[in-house]
DNA sequence: TTGATGCGTCAAGTTTCTTTATCCACATAA
DNA sequence: TTATGTGGATAAAGAAACTTGACGCATCAA
């Protein structure tokens, strides 16, 4: 297989026309088949077996069926004894789609999803950042989602960074929703305790034992529900080139970009992008971008605490 | 459902004797089952018609089984007309994980993966970061992949950040992994134009032209092979309780925690974890961790890329 | 040359699944 | 109250999918 191969236009085909509805096994397995082709650029029959726990007959079977809805997309390379994928070949199940690829690549090299799972076969070399983390409790989770469904307020043991309440303390608290900053997973809850709408960090819940009714709904959580706009634009202490270069990167247009972020994740927003860090340090390579309405986004970020 | 009963004892049960092997398509509804009984407590046979295509009396059929395999964890409410997770269940063929259940909700929030391959019906919800990013193009990075499964070099056109070269050039490189900083994926490649290893963004790839013969093998690069053991603790200017719940946050022992990076990650490690603006700002909540063994660190760090 | 491997195919038989139909329990609305 | 709709269970016939076991072919390495 030549490189240029891999140039081609291969652009998803869509499915279209079948005559009789296929079976869901069948349907996995033929994407199966497409991913492997695609990303992988080669597959047999051990690796359909292997996969879905079909016999070897079977496997012939659908890689003739594969041949018959994607003609031309298979070639057997009688050497190797494998298909590999032809010049001509363009997915006909599955869209390719490098973002889901990159996304499984970095579940497996973190250990959320199974290689298996994954549908890779060999995987290239892959690291994430390794960050610690204290485990989030099934069971935790298992009872927040419960709250948040059915609206409900749960009591909870939590260890709160809070300097006057060092011990960790029983409230009740009525989640809503969850927000990943990135790093961590937050819920999004009315805290009875404090008596306003507050963020806390999964792995921070000890225990959960009671619940009751929601008394404060999570409409009422402006902080959550209104979006502010945040203008970002590449940090004026860039060359002009190098000022270019990131507003591709962050898919700028006129040289900025406006992304609407809830209030109450401003603060981990400017943290991420370490936006609050720009003046602080004089590399302007270490903050490519700034905040074009900065007065307008530290009352906002102001606001978001109240 | 009273919330007790999600703070039952759930732990996977594990599969054991099975008299016949049981088929890959129903292995996968009887996980689905579990996986809707526990994380969203209740199921019906039209969940299982719309998820894998089957007729209704295969879904009653399907639960059938469920119930003989899994005795006790179905619980029928006859008013409103659907399946419940009994007082007493107990995943029986999927082992609950959270960090599973939040990966599959990040996919789902910035739309890697669809509601459906992700098992959910009603999600709760979500926010994750929103990040503008240029999109990495499938055949780029199916050529990437080709180039490091085959061990190839690759002629490719990159926007680098360095201000020597503001134009895209066309160079040779050795591509043999991959890694994700926490924000965006880099190739780890040997540069046949700077004539070292190098870190390159994957969407600043514009294009691919050509392949030849490896001539580095990626096993030379030794920033890459190399790890170096960054010990953390927590930032001493917080207040002992404080630091003790950072402590808690990051798995620390004896109020540390030793973590191997590779020196080719050193710098994307400190950006991640803010370790570079700890002295910079006043706030030490803002850095709740610092590196211990500081100036190992930054011999490191310079090491690295060199 | 021989053995091992991987693909293809055929035939018989089993399992799974659909289709079509009928029945039951409950909730809601007329 | 009765009618209607919804969601569940079940049965039987037939189609589709799948397995088992057998055999043949091509290729490669020993």
């Amino acid at each position: 297989m030549h490189i240029l191969n891999l140039l081609f236009y291969t652009d998803h085909m869509g499915i279209s026309g079948f005559e009789r509805q296929i079976r869901w096994g069948i349907e996995q397995r033929l994407e199966f088949i497409d991913f492997r082709l695609f990303w992988e650029g080669e597959i047999n029959r051990s690796a359909l077996t292997q996969q879905f726990g079909i016999s070897i007959p079977q496997a012939s079977n659908d890689l003739k069926r594969y041949e018959e809805l994607a003609p031309g997309n298979l070639a057997y390379d009688k050497s190797q004894k494998r298909y590999f994928s032809s010049l001509a070949f363009r997915p006909q199940f599955l869209p390719p789609d490098a973002d889901q690829y990159l996304n499984r690549l970095r579940g497996v090299a973190d250990h959320t999803i199974s290689q298996g799972d994954a549908w890779f076969s060999q995987m290239p070399s892959a690291e994430s950042m390794p960050l610690p983390q204290r485990r989030v409790e099934a069971n935790l989770l298992r009872a927040m989602l419960y709250a948040i469904r059915r609206s409900r307020s749960i009591r909870v043991l939590y260890q709160s960074m809070n300097s006057t309440r060092p011990e960790p303390l029983w409230r009740w608290i009525s989640p809503h929703a969850f927000a990943n900053d990135g790093l961590r997973w937050h819920v999004r809850a009315y805290c009875h305790l404090d008596r306003k709408f507050k963020d806390f960090l999964l792995p921070r819940f000890l225990e959960v034992d009671g619940d009751a009714p929601q008394e404060v709904p999570g409409d009422l959580d402006r902080p959550w529900r209104e979006f502010f706009d945040v203008v970002l634009i590449p940090n004026p202490k860039l060359s002009l080139n190098q000022r270019n270069i990131v507003a591709q990167d962050y898919c700028m247009e006129d040289g900025r970009i406006s992304i609407s972020i809830r209030y109450s994740f401003l603060y981990y927003f400017q943290k991420r992008l370490r936006l609050d860090v720009a003046r602080a340090l004089d590399d302007p390579k270490e903050t490519p971008v700034v905040v074009e309405n900065r007065e307008a986004f530290e009352v906002a970020l102001r606001e978001a605490n109240k």
